[in-house]
DNA sequence: TAGATTGTTAATCGATTAACAATC
DNA sequence: TAGATTGTTAATCGATTAACAATC
């Protein structure tokens, strides 16, 4: 319950989810140890850069060995929060709320589709893999209900802010935000930003470079 | 064809799409000039940092009054590639990619969804919206057809390595990969990783410690 | 002119990398 | 012991920020 709160740098941070599904693919394999420069070369970084990352927490390698792909594994999962198991509902059940409610890295990761929402009264009671689409004005019921943490929200960008505020309102205090809007929320709500825009122009940057920008 | 070739630093090239996105609403409305505090707080980041960051391709403010909404607008379009057209391609329709497919922001940014491919027999004919699913043995031939650009890889991370050979080999230069792995690619080839993971791990971490291990 | 806001400097902060002593 | 690989240091690199002279 301590050492969880060692302050570990962003930019590993960002890195750590990289090193899970790495670490990940090792254990399936039955390897129990692996050199930093081998798992460095798998994530086309350097390897110094790699024990670094670890030793913010205390990777415990072994000299002349490597680490323990195991152990090293049950760390990263606990910094993560991933060895806890969170119950996460999705707001807007549109295409990419679909998409997301039935995309199998989640679960993998410790995190539970546990409920659907949308205001669209044409959907409230359909089914989306095992879980039927509830009225957002359940919101509240359920999450106390299901003991609901997070929220995905799949809502048009008009909508974000107003659907926001009922999910604060609920005392949910994890947002995944997908509609690329910036939301007001109390400083106790954590809001994470997915704008799959900022991809696919960061793409279209790279390539108009490389490829001229007559063509 | 030469402005846009002054180098601009990777993290402020990430801000980009963000300032994009505030300026396309400013410009909506018609206003036609914004100072950079209050772009800032919109954005929220400090005024000097989008000053600075301006300032890597000649924002051209003027001293006093601002910077021109409609001039800033078309150089940001500019350096992300934008004001082009790009014809992407979606390979592996399945609920991730059925959403892209329909995701509206593609459009709005000079992404033009041009031909959809699996290898899934049952899926080939059937219409996304107004195009249909090909095979993707057809890739070659339709890549010069459309002047495909971009592919949007949205298969099963297994099938992942093996599609993106089949990209390389009809000549696609930009891959936007949702699969969660790392791809061999030669060095021409430009990807861009989008891994959902990544977004919710992160905000998993930051709700663990904020909520405490135990609950 | 007076007020506002830029563009840029210099200081600071944080991240990456090479290198190597420590040690399994 | 010899070989391998870690953990850590110190140098370097890149990004952010405050501050303010320049100027509209």
């Amino acid at each position: 319950m301590c050492d969880d709160l060692v302050i570990i740098p962003k930019a590993t941070l960002g890195r750590l989810p990289l090193y899970l599904r790495v670490l990940n693919g090792l254990h399936h394999l039955n390897i129990q140890f692996v050199s930093s420069e081998e798992m460095a070369m798998k994530l086309g970084i350097t390897s110094s850069q790699l024990r670094k990352d670890l030793s913010y927490f205390g990777g415990q390698g072994i000299r002349g060995t490597g680490y323990d792909v195991a152990y090293l594994l049950g760390k990263i999962k606990a910094i993560l929060g991933v060895s806890q198991n969170w119950q996460m509902a999705i707001v807007g059940l549109g295409k990419l709320g679909t998409a997301l409610a039935r995309y199998p890295g989640l679960q993998q990761h410790g995190i539970n589709v546990a409920a659907l929402f949308d205001i669209d009264e044409a959907k409230i009671g359909w089914k989306v893999g095992e879980l039927s689409i509830c009225h957002l004005s359940e919101l509240t019921e359920k999450k106390k209900e299901l003991g609901l943490e997070i929220a995905a929200l799949t809502v048009p960008a008009q909508a974000a802010q107003e659907v926001t505020d009922l999910i604060v309102e609920a005392g949910i205090q994890g947002i995944w935000n997908f509609a690329p809007v910036r939301l007001e929320t109390p400083e106790n709500v954590i809001v994470q930003y997915e704008d799959l825009v900022v991809g696919v122009l960061t793409l279209s940057h790279l390539l108009s470079r490389r490829l001229g920008k007559m063509r």
